[in-house]
RNA sequence: CGGGGCGUGGCGCAGCCUGGUAGCGCGCACCGUUCGGGUCGGUGAGGUCCCGAGUUCGAAUCUCGGCGCCCCGACCA
């Protein structure tokens, strides 16, 4: 159902007054999202296909790396965040229930899969182990921002893989590397895969995905044959600053904002060893499970697409994320053979299976392109009388407005 | 958490300084008009002016307290 006469999309002509961020603006205008409070978002219908699209791909290809999909809770005992030493982190939120016992919403799943895999697993027959799901994060931000950037809520797609020993979590950790790399490509963004901060967990490597954008709250640092985060750049042997500069040899390094979208990381046996997480071998003897961890965000995906493809009049949707493949515009008076003949074309589209948005509402037709461009569905297709009188329908490709080959109506 | 800013119909804003019971544009409803780039005209609906207390004959406006939101920074397992 998707004629737009009777579709929650509410657009509008001005951005919100105390939004920056491109992505914020326009995502709020093309009635995509709305917010409820800091941190804290609705995804609206042609919003939440979106980021539909993007969990797909990303399902899809964690499927293919022998990933099993699953689903934790949020809302958890705090006593494994206790034996983890990650209760008292501040952007954990507590909370304790009617009888006083202590929970917790969780920021990540570390705890609640270890937990599981160390009742379940007990042999190294058991292993190697992907296990994922896409769940809401809660985060208690010091600072929500850019819309749904920073949120204190998201969903995010999370992974972890049980191995016998670390050669195993580096195969896993490279499956990742090949998935991670297919759902980027696939969601066509521009993006670096760098070498990242393993940070206060620890662990043995660690990369990030980073989507270059304006609005983007990380720093990469780019050479020919080098990308890493900027944080592990000032922090490389091999990198030297020169004023404002960076040289990794002689070869200037380009610094530039980009928005994390995803994050692939070697724990080791930290946290299972925390919860008991152990596995007998072959000669009987007991070992901790190697784990590794592995985040991306469609949300995030979602907002880079529109920081990176948005023009003047709105947003330009990479196919493969873009809430219609088609907005189909029909023109003219409400009983017009013009609108007879839109009609039929998006009958004739649906059924055939293609995903098509129809403005069908009584309004002119300069408000329908605005609002066809401001969504951004790759491909607009224009009926009205002209169309009637040459017996072609107009096609117009979204990235750069450019005229695309005209259609035969009949 | 440090610094700055803002809360007035759905959205964007004016009014506040200098107190007298709320206005503009867009949007919305209805009638007519128009139909290839946000048409035009008419009529109309819609507001606890963030909340509470205080000052005053009278508070959107002044005072105090609180809450919420945004931006910069810090933070970001």
């Amino acid at each position: 159902m998707t004629r737009l006469s009777s579709y929650l999309l509410p657009t509008e002509k001005q951005p919100p007054a105390d939004a920056e961020a491109v992505s914020h603006k326009l995502m709020v205008r093309a009635g995509l999202i709305r917010q409820m409070g800091a941190g804290m978002w609705t995804w609206l219908p042609a919003g939440w296909r979106v980021h539909q699209r993007a969990v797909q791909i990303i399902r899809e290809e964690m499927n293919a790396i022998g990933g099993q999909e699953m689903l934790m809770p949020v809302l958890q005992p705090a006593d494994v965040w206790r034996r983890t030493g990650r209760l008292d982190i501040d952007a954990l939120f507590k909370l304790t229930d009617r009888k006083g016992s202590e929970l917790v919403l969780a920021m990540t799943h570390e705890e609640a899969v270890t937990f599981h895999v160390a009742q379940l697993v007990r042999s190294y027959r058991d292993l190697p182990l992907i296990l994922y799901h896409f769940q809401v994060k809660e985060r208690d931000e010091p600072r929500p921002r850019a819309g749904v950037l920073r949120t204190r809520e998201f969903i995010m797609k999370d992974s972890y893989t049980f191995d016998r020993d670390q050669a195993g979590l580096e195969e896993r950790y490279e499956l990742h590397v090949g998935a991670y790399d297919r759902i980027m490509r696939r969601t066509g963004l521009r993006f670096y895969r760098v070498q990242s901060d393993v940070g206060m967990m620890g662990g043995l490597g660690a990369h990030e995905y980073m989507a270059p954008c304006p609005a983007g709250e990380d720093q990469v640092a780019l050479g020919s044959d080098y990308a890493a985060n900027l944080e592990v750049a000032e922090h490389d042997p091999d990198v030297r600053k020169v004023g404002d500069a960076y040289l990794l040899g002689s070869e200037p390094l380009t610094i530039a904002p980009a928005i994390e979208v995803g994050n692939i990381f070697m724990l080791g046996t930290r946290s299972s060893e925390a919860l008991g997480a152990r596995y007998l071998d072959e000669h009987g003897q007991e070992w901790p499970i190697w784990m590794g961890s592995y985040g991306i965000g469609p949300a995030r995906m979602a907002a880079a697409a529109v920081e990176q493809f948005a023009d003047e009049h709105g947003i330009c949707w990479p196919k493969s994320l873009a809430p219609f493949a088609v907005h189909l515009v029909a023109i003219g008076a409400e009983s017009s053979p013009e609108r007879a003949a839109a009609e039929t074309l998006y009958e004739t589209l649906r059924s055939g299976g293609v995903e098509v948005l129809y403005d069908d509402r009584e309004a002119g037709p300069g408000e329908k392109f605005a609002d066809a461009e401001l969504l951004g569905c790759p491909v607009r297709l224009t009926v009205g009388r002209r169309s009637l009188e040459s017996g072609e329908i107009e096609v117009q490709l979204r990235r750069g407005r450019r005229a695309g080959p005209a259609l035969s109506l009949s």
